[in-house]
DNA sequence: CTTGCCCCTGACGCAAGCGGCAGGGGTTAC
DNA sequence: GTAACCCCTGCCGCTTGCGTCAGGGGCAAG
């Protein structure tokens, strides 16, 4: 299957698919005589799984930095984190986005009060530093 | 004064200032013979409050949009929204921002809930299309 | 007059995840 | 053989609020 028709299966373009290979999400699939790329419905499944973890809010650079893990959440219960099944899940990257999107909640919250207060008050108030 | 010292004393840069001049946040200011350009302690005051709107979670186009009334700001009781006192208010703005404060905390909050969610079941959900 | 700090304009850089275009070649069907 | 797609690489664009040069001139002190 050429890029077009994967991207397509996969639910996404083929401009994705280079991009998450050039990010290192994707291994350098086999090319044909010509040069095009060919992949297979293991990658697709690959980019599937990419798919779902982008929605959920993890970055390209969360992916890459466990790249060699995407395999696992194909065939096997995934992400399991109960049992500590060694330093080699993704546990660790999704613990540190729930807590940047933890962190970044806290700030737009405290942004939203602070700019309901000064509607309120009439805008005396100082924002406190950083 | 000139700019390095009217950034100074507003707590910004050089840079800042003519970058709000450029997006209409700020009135050309009197140029010296060479070009220079000159600030007296109202502009100053004037950064002060673009700093605070912007500290706030406001865009420079949310200020840019009512660059006219920013001077209000500087004297009077400033933004008051009760009793409407004409459609010249920041009040309209203000409500956006707050619109789109709360949107953002929410797609972020809803976010976080299904990549804990995605944690705890092992991941077999499809994130809703959107 | 020269040193040294300040100012000027104009333009690129950054972060994220691709979209879209340009210029050139492959592939399949009629 | 040729029309109609598809693919390739490489590069700019988008968004926010400036930071950071680069290249050239000003201004007060010694």
């Amino acid at each position: 299957m050429r890029i077009g028709d994967a991207a397509a299966a996969a639910g996404t373009t083929p401009r994705a698919l280079r991009f998450y290979e050039e990010r290192g999400l994707l291994h350098p699939p086999a090319r044909s005589a010509s040069g095009q790329r060919e992949y297979g419905p293991a990658e697709v499944a690959r980019v599937r799984v990419i798919r779902r973890l982008l929605a959920l809010g993890l970055t390209v650079d969360d992916l890459a930095s466990r790249a060699h893990r995407l395999d696992l959440l194909q065939q096997d219960p995934p992400v399991r984190c109960s049992g500590s099944p060694g330093p080699d899940t993704y546990a660790p990257v999704v613990h540190a986005r729930l807590a940047a999107l933890d962190a970044e909640i806290a700030r737009l919250t405290e942004l939203r009060a602070r700019l309901a207060r000064h509607m309120a008050t009439g805008g005396a108030d100082v924002p406190a530093g950083s």
